[in-house]
Order: structure tokens, then sequence, then C-alpha cells
DNA sequence: GAGGGATAATTGCATCAGCAACCGTATCGC
DNA sequence: GCGATACGGTTGCTGATGCAATTATCCCTC
């Protein structure tokens, strides 16, 4: 990346600079463009971390953290689908595939029986327990080396305000 | 979301409170979080929206915008690869559907014959300068309003501290 | 200049995600 | 009450991704 070769313009197709490439110059589209590639690097290289250490998804801990998270350690299906910005199909199957390893549990809902309650197990709850410490240190290595504690408030504060603002639209 | 109904702790199999959410309540677990909902957010909205307009998947056009920015309007497949956090396999797959749209064609590489040239089609340059202008637009809306131009600033180099460390790391 | 290890790209295979269609239930209006 | 409409969840299907194995080429060393 950082050693580019001298080109040499072989069969060039396009010109070098055309009025397309000012627009997208523009701040809005860097900000996007880094907000894709930090979470990209830093997803993947988490998730490869993770994968090394135990044979479960990196989605997997995010479930049961939020199921613990929650009061009577459960969510409904929707609320959880919602919460992890993924459609209600997705999490119907990832959630077949914890109640198939046991970690998580379906539970009827009285009061809407259209509805179901995703409820954490404790083999779950043990699992999240297990990889927690690991998960904090990859982190410590990859995000808190990066930045100092004032930095990662500010980081963190600033993710948050576009996180709800795009939740606030329309068809959020 | 916003209205948690008063939950009766039904056959709570959990308890409410124990270590394992302090540890996950560290800072760089909150960071960690906002980056993901964040970027799911956004990466899902800009998503809907250009499929709403356009039927090419936003990945494309980040594909045509690395393309434009380089000289010659080309992209060695793995130096691609690389910068668009994919395997190279992925990435293999990508090209081969934008190759079969028309909008990016291979070609060999003199210097290296192992290596190919990802290299932009005037039909794909011109797809990018027909949706750039609403994406911006997108982004402006989602992002713009969001933060003004100094938290635009501050977020957009705290994103680019984050994304070098990682990318710096020994199996980067 | 011959051999060994690393690298570039592709392919087979399995997994995982979303969309659209569907069923059962709740809710609103009359 | 009753019908129309909206909502919660699941399923069929298709598309896209990563891992592991494969092939061809490069480069370093002796």
């Amino acid at each position: 990346m950082a050693a580019d070769s001298p080109r040499i313009e072989p069969t060039g197709t396009l010109e070098p600079s055309d009025p397309t490439l000012s627009v997208l110059d523009d701040p809005l589209v860097e900000a996007f463009g880094m907000l894709e590639e930090s979470h990209n690097e830093l997803a993947a290289e988490t998730t490869r971390r993770m994968d090394d250490s135990f044979d479960a998804p990196l989605q997997w801990f995010e479930v049961f953290l939020r199921l613990a998270r929650s009061p009577g350690a459960r969510l409904r299906m929707s609320q959880l689908a919602r919460d992890m910005t993924m459609s209600t199909s997705g999490l119907t199957r990832l959630i077949d595939r914890l109640e198939e390893a046991g970690h998580v549990r379906r539970e009827a809902c009285p009061e809407d029986r259209r509805g179901m309650w995703a409820v954490l197990q404790p083999s779950g709850r043990a699992l999240l327990a297990q990889v927690a410490p690991g998960h904090v240190d990859d982190l410590r290595e990859l995000l808190g080396e990066a930045l100092d504690p004032v930095q990662l408030r500010q980081l963190t504060d600033l993710l948050r305000i576009v996180r709800d603002h795009v939740r606030q639209l329309p068809a959020g």
C-alpha cells in the first residue's frame, strides 16, 4: 500500500482525473470510509482471535451479552433483531443455532401469543464469562493501545450521536 | 424499544447481576459496541437507499471509487482485497460479477505473471458518477446532520488512528 | 541454476444473511 | 362483536463470504 510503484500508464482506459473524484473527496465520504475501514479491520481481527480460542462465532457473544444485560436474561425476538441490526429471519436462524447448542432457549410469551422470548441459558452465560477476559485483552491491544482514555471517550460519544441519529430517522 | 414493560421475573433462569457484566462494562467494550452499532446502522441505511435507487450493491461503488482514485484506474487483486478487508477469494468472486456486468476488466500483469489488474471500465465510472451525488446527499442527512464539521473531522481522525493501528499489527 | 519456501489468484465447499411469502395473533374502527 | 389491517415470527430461496486446497509464479539461497 505504501510502496506505490512508479506506474507507466499502461493502456490507460480512463483519464487520471475527472469531476467525479472531486465530489467524492467530500469530508462526509471520507468519514464514512473511515468508519467502514476501521470497523472492518477491528471486526475481522477480533473475530479471528475469537475463532482461534473458541469455536463459537463472535456474534454469539453479542447475543449473550445483550441477553445477560436484560432483566430476566431475556429479550423478545424482534427487539433483539432490531438491537443487532439484522433481519428477523436472520435472527430466527441465529437463535435456532444457539438453541441447538443449548445456550439459549425460546419461551412463549403469555402476554402476546405471537411473540417469543429468547432466554439465556447457564451454558451461554458460562461461555460468555469464559470468553470475556480474553476479549477485553484483545480490545486493549487493538483499541486501548491506539487511543488514550480521553480519545476513547470522545470516539464513543461521537459514535453514539451518529447511531442515535440514524436510528431516529423515519424508517429506523 | 423505549417502553420497557414492567417485568415480573418470570421463571428467571439466571441471576440479574453477576461478575461477568462488570467486566464487560469496560470502556473498551463500550467503544467497540458503539463502533459496531453505528457502523451497522449507517451501512444498513445507506445500502437500503442505494438499493432503492439502483440495482447495484453498495460494495460495487466502493470498488469503483478505489479504482477511480488509483493511477491508471487499476489495482492489483490482492491489494484491492486488503484495502477492502476481504478475503482474496471473496474479491475474486466480486470482480467476477463486476466483469460480467462490464464495469471492470481483468488485465494480466506483465511484471508479475501471477498477478492480475482489476481495471475500471467506462461503464463503471459512469455508474459511479451517476450514483455519487445521491450518496453524498444520503451521507449529509445521516452523518452531516448528526455532527458538525469539527466533530466530523475529530471522528474521522480518531477512526483513522484505530484503522492504522490495527493494520500495523503482526498479521494485519 | 536448481530447490525450497512464499506469494497471487482461483476453485470447491459449507455457512450465513436478507427478501418475499406465509401463518397466526393482536388491534383498531364501525 | 366483526372485519380489515398491522405485527411477530418462521420458512424457502437465492446470493455472497470465508476457509482450505490447488496451481502457477517469484525470489532467495546454496
